[in-house]
DNA sequence: ATGAAAGCGCTAACAG
DNA sequence: CTGTTAGCGCTTTCAT
């Protein structure tokens, strides 16, 4: 839009433009004489030249652009998250992103890649916005699948999704370093990958420990009422346990409500610990509530970079399956259970009442 | 990346390549006949044609793209619904668009600006995270400012920001069609647009009803801990204010904690109203809190619409200064205040105590 | 009513 | 070492 073509950049610098684009690109080695290159350059700078890419584009094929197609973006708060993580990965390599949201729509699917082949995408990016098997889309061109993956890898696209199983790991494992031995799980009904590989990976761990034991409690709702239903639960069962893991953070608000009610507190009388460290929740809540993270800003930027990968080095290995590991974020609402093991109020009073 | 072009779709409807660019794109009227359309639209689906849209951006100018430029996405969850309000409008009318996030970096702004003009992006929309008075970008190119406005508008750019005053207003005309009366504000010392409209429309509201009184408390932050602060104060007051409106959900959230402490009930003792329906906060406090929305979504497509109208249509007016205000979610923390005016657990005990 | 030709700005062969 | 030539696929005068 600045209007100085690279034309103009040659004749100011007195050159051909075949020269001034080589010199501009770096391509010039063994070619322009250190004489002539800093002329193209100086010219370059004077005018103000800015390539125009549209142009390069049509010319050699190849945009720098990818397309990322997501299911449904609106389901999940996390999901910006994962489309900053692929936004920034492809600035930083000097790349851009187009964005459609296919609101689940199949239809809109075919018509986003339809969408992406005419503007020349280099690549594509398939994003569900919570973990799943799918089926991956082959429009023509290199793909990597993001918070998702095939049923049985076709060895022609990547994919990354989260370590579900470490996140429960992780989250029983630190429980049990406190010394806690007496563990409930708060889980939800609704079958996921997920909600299955976390509660895995929780089990795992306690198995670990042979004195220790997990007691599982199971909600309809991954919200906080299902939170609520379940803690419930777990504080009606003796001995009652000293630690709660639960399967959401909003679930663990739910179990923050019943222990309040119940006149007991976090992290004296029991320790809670929540999954996905939302922001603006686990941190806000009282007291703050230590909580495992999901990376999604990490899976954004590794399917972008694996993408860019193969798309600028066609030997890069192409199917790569990735499950990457969250932090667990240590705040205020797990210490180690009581040594005396009082009772407090006992677990008869721990009935709603609304 | 079909390979498909339109010279090969002249071929096969044997029209020349021009007869057939016409025909494809409506533009063939009183031009092509009958006859040669409709085989020009045969040979089209019979090939599977797709246009390149990089060569007809190279010829024609436009690239049907717009740059959005964020000055600091990750600073708050509702980003997400800015930029994909931004996303959908552009994808329903046939345009894409490239983000930004410049993370607060200046340097980065420039340096976007420029990518765009290389890739000769129509348009720019220049987006805050929050409410803010900027100064306009002047990228050379049509623009509209987006959560953010100038402090002096210039006649140049149009820009859309959340209607505060509104917001504010339409919390204390509920709670004082409930029947409150006196009705306590829970503020946050920062210094902002957001804090400073969103008070003055709470206080022009109460102001309408003669016998109503509004009570301010303000804590340093506006994060759940700055809610019990203000809270506790607000409990302190005497008489007892029915109803308190909060300046973020997050404050409320800290609220419910210091009025569960003190042994009231929401809504029953009072009445609880916050601001931003943070989505999994507002819906998953128990009870259910009742909140005014900011249309982000809706400030994102306003922006991209506006901004593709002056595109399409360079008469349409370039500078529109907008204020879109948001709704009211009515869930169950409001009810009207007790006829007996009971005084419940009295302030005093209303400490915290941890 | 239709085709020929020029050219958007750039890159990549091919000559020299 | 450097310039010339030929397009990438499309749109748009300008002839016919």
């Amino acid at each position: 839009v600045t209007g100085v073509t690279l034309k103009q950049v040659a004749a100011e610098a007195g050159v051909s433009a075949a020269t001034a684009s080589l010199v501009l690109r770096g391509l010039a080695t063994g070619r322009a004489s250190d004489d002539v290159a800093a002329r193209v350059h100086t010219a370059a700078a004077d005018l103000g030249y800015q390539p125009n890419l549209t142009a390069r584009s049509l010319r050699s094929g190849a945009t720098m652009t990818i397309g990322l197609l997501s299911d449904d973006v609106a389901t999940t708060p996390f999901a910006g998250r994962m489309l900053a993580g692929a936004q920034d990965a492809a600035w930083n390599r000097g790349w851009m992103v187009y964005i459609v949201d296919a609101g689940g729509k199949d239809e809109i699917k075919d018509r986003a890649i339809r969408s992406f082949q005419q503007r020349n995408v280099d690549g594509l990016v398939y994003a569900e916005m919570y973990h799943q098997i799918v089926e991956a889309p082959k429009p023509g061109m290199p793909v990597v699948l993001l918070d998702c993956r095939e049923a049985v890898p076709t060895g022609a696209v990547s994919s990354v999704v989260p370590d579900e199983t470490a996140g429960g790991y992780t989250a029983a494992k630190f429980l049990l370093d406190q010394g806690h031995r007496r563990i409930a799980y708060l889980a939800a009904g609704d079958n996921n990958v997920a909600r299955v590989l976390r509660a895995q990976g929780f089990e795992l761990a306690v198995a670990t420990v042979p004195d220790a034991e997990a007691l599982t409690f199971i909600a309809g709702n991954s919200d906080a009422a299902g939170g609520r239903e379940a803690m419930v639960q777990a504080l009606a069962a003796s001995p009652r346990p000293t630690a709660v893991f639960c399967y959401t953070d909003r679930m663990a608000m739910g179990a923050y409500s019943v222990i309040a009610e119940a006149g007991l507190r976090i992290p004296d009388d029991i320790s809670v610990i929540g999954f996905d460290n939302q922001p603006f929740l686990a941190d806000a809540l009282v007291p703050p509530l230590t909580s495992v993270e999901l990376p999604h800003y990490e899976m954004g930027a590794w399917a972008v970079n694996k993408l860019i990968d193969v798309l600028e080095d066609s030997d890069s290995p192409r199917h790569e399956q990735v499950r990457l590991a969250g932090p667990l974020v240590a705040r205020e609402s797990v210490a180690p259970p009581r040594p005396g093991g009082r009772e407090g109020a006992h677990a008869a009073s721990a009935r709603t009442r609304r």
